[in-house]
DNA sequence: ACCGACGGGACCTCCCGTTGTT
DNA sequence: AACAACGGGAGGTCCCGTCGGT
């Protein structure tokens, strides 16, 4: 009992970086042999399908992404700060990537876009848990008079987060890290001008 | 001669949406067979493998964009007016798209990524051109004293590219234009604060 | 596991003869896919390729000629006797073939001259074996004083087999042992005029 | 008219050398226009079909081969020099191929034995026609004393073909020449002690 | 809980041959 | 007489999933 749910897991995470890194279309359950050591029924003895394990790679991928970002906002209080370590985390993917083969969420919304309806809805909430998260610090900051009043929250989570998703497939697509930075500079550069006169408060 | 170059084009434009749409790994010959009309065997003597036909149809999507850029600058001269442009470009993918399932570019970037080097490469150029398309209108516009020279203008380009494809992808996945319109609104926000400073002089 | 070395076994005995006697240009996956039962994706389960396959079966094939070769030879200690055990299985090969479709040796160096590098390496090697295995026959009779000692024996090995193999052509292409029977009768005369003298010993 | 029958040769010249080096099966009609530079429609008008192209082409080989073969005996009157010419011409099949692939008769004798049977008539004829040789010049040799007229005629030129043929695929497998021109050495020896006798008359 | 073996079919590619056109 | 265009299908390969055994 105990070693079926370490065998699932482990499953569960090579799966999670082959469909990363390949796509659900371009991904084999043979490939997921090779990169697993089972059988075929090893794994089909865990996942009733192909399209099942995808859905739940995708949510595995999206617990290691919760995680990460819990830790990165571990500790911090401003709303700057936490901004900036989600901004960070933008930047690893690029440079020292902690899930092979881009943002999940983005990969599953292009590939499911017109294909696997199932997928694209794991990713729209995905995407929409993503929103929220930026939006109540972005709150946060304001009712702290961290940030101004008249930020329009989800506004400016809607294009933090689709700036960085960009440039982070700018930095992927051109293997250059300066992409995602250069998006992170300008957001950085946008942060402060809104910040301003905190001496009035 | 001609019938035959007829064919051909037939086939790149049933393979250029449909490509966009299932992406490469999720788009079969088959697919394209009943698309198109066409015979198997039809196909091949056009095209000698999917991989040739994959480059020959991202290539022709490109053209659309192009034409498509070209004919919504044509006429406009101020720099502001042509990045209106090619924003109102990218929120018609979302609302109206002329090019079935959403910018070809980033569709090929994230799943060409880790897969197909030669689709790559084409992403590569294909997003390199649309940079340099953005940097050659701003610095027209900073020539021109409508833009500020303190704009780094690749920079911007970065951003701004890297913002809409963001945005167009968030609109994408959950059939809502407002993400895209949201990106396209702060920009203008931000480009509207970039020209004040021309009444200094 | 036994079950799987049984099929994989028999799938390789009808593969042998098939690409034996209709070359391995000539068969096809679904001539097997009838001869054995199975369905192509259970032949691929335990062959990686075509390819693989046709260098098993010749492999499969050479294991048969050299148990006869064996069981042939076993008993018989003349030189003169082995010489003519041997001559009597290619004249088997013509009336009462025990694998179909003539010499594997000629067939597979005829087909993959040109063509299949790696068969041809197959057949270089099996050629090899065969005439080394009548070297040693006539080495062990000059040893014992049964055949003269100015026998050449590599080169009377090469015009052995070359005859034989050529009378087997022969008698297959008309469908008459009486070419295969010819080069025997030639090279036994041949055999006793070399034997001169023994009892000069 | 006198254009296509020049087109017309020279897709046979061509097909002659395609199907002996790789094979009917191996070979198609796409390599053939390849190699002649026509389209397949260009083929198609001269020949009705692949098998009918090969009958033809084979034709055609033996053809040359029985032109070189003219040539070769051309003002040799001495059966051992004719003989001897013709074993040339079997070495120069090794070292220096005026056609491509090795014998046609055997190459084709090999491939169409169980498969296809027109050519396999052909075959037999073309083998037929070179055993009829030997026999008439050796026949020729004996009535004209130069052999002995103990030699059994029809016996000695199915050895004599046979032992060439195989030591040319010996050779034509292991790219050496030594293995057929240690046949002909072999034979050669042979027929020096047929003609010793002549001085006992 | 895992493996091995297999089915049935889709995949891309290339085959041979035909037709309409010049 | 030659080509261009295409059909229809077979080629080898690999897919996803099932099932019996252990």
């Amino acid at each position: 009992m105990r070693k079926g749910e370490q065998t699932r897991q482990r499953i569960l995470e090579q799966a999670a970086d082959l469909f990363n890194v390949q796509g659900y279309s371009g991904a084999s359950i043979n490939d997921l042999v090779r990169a697993t050591g089972l059988e075929k029924g090893g794994i089909y003895n865990h996942f009733g399908s192909k399209e099942q394990l995808a859905l739940e790679a995708f949510d595995y991928n999206m617990s290691r992404v919760r995680d990460r970002f819990a830790a990165a906002l571990e500790g911090r209080r401003l709303a700057l700060d936490r901004l900036t370590a989600i901004m960070v985390l933008f930047e690893e993917m690029a440079t020292d990537p902690y899930i092979a083969g881009g943002c999940p969420i983005v990969n599953t919304a292009v590939e499911a876009d017109d294909m696997y309806p199932e997928l694209k809805v794991r990713a729209q909430s995905a995407m929409d848990e993503l929103l929220q998260l930026v939006i109540r610090v972005v709150n946060k900051g304001i009712e702290r008079d961290e940030l101004s009043p008249d930020l329009d929250t989800s506004t400016f989570a809607n294009f933090f987060i689709a700036a960085l998703e960009g440039g982070l497939i700018l930095s992927r697509l051109n293997d250059d890290p300066g992409h995602i930075q250069g998006v992170i500079q300008h957001i950085q550069g946008y942060l402060v001008s809104l910040q301003k006169e905190p001496s009035n408060g």
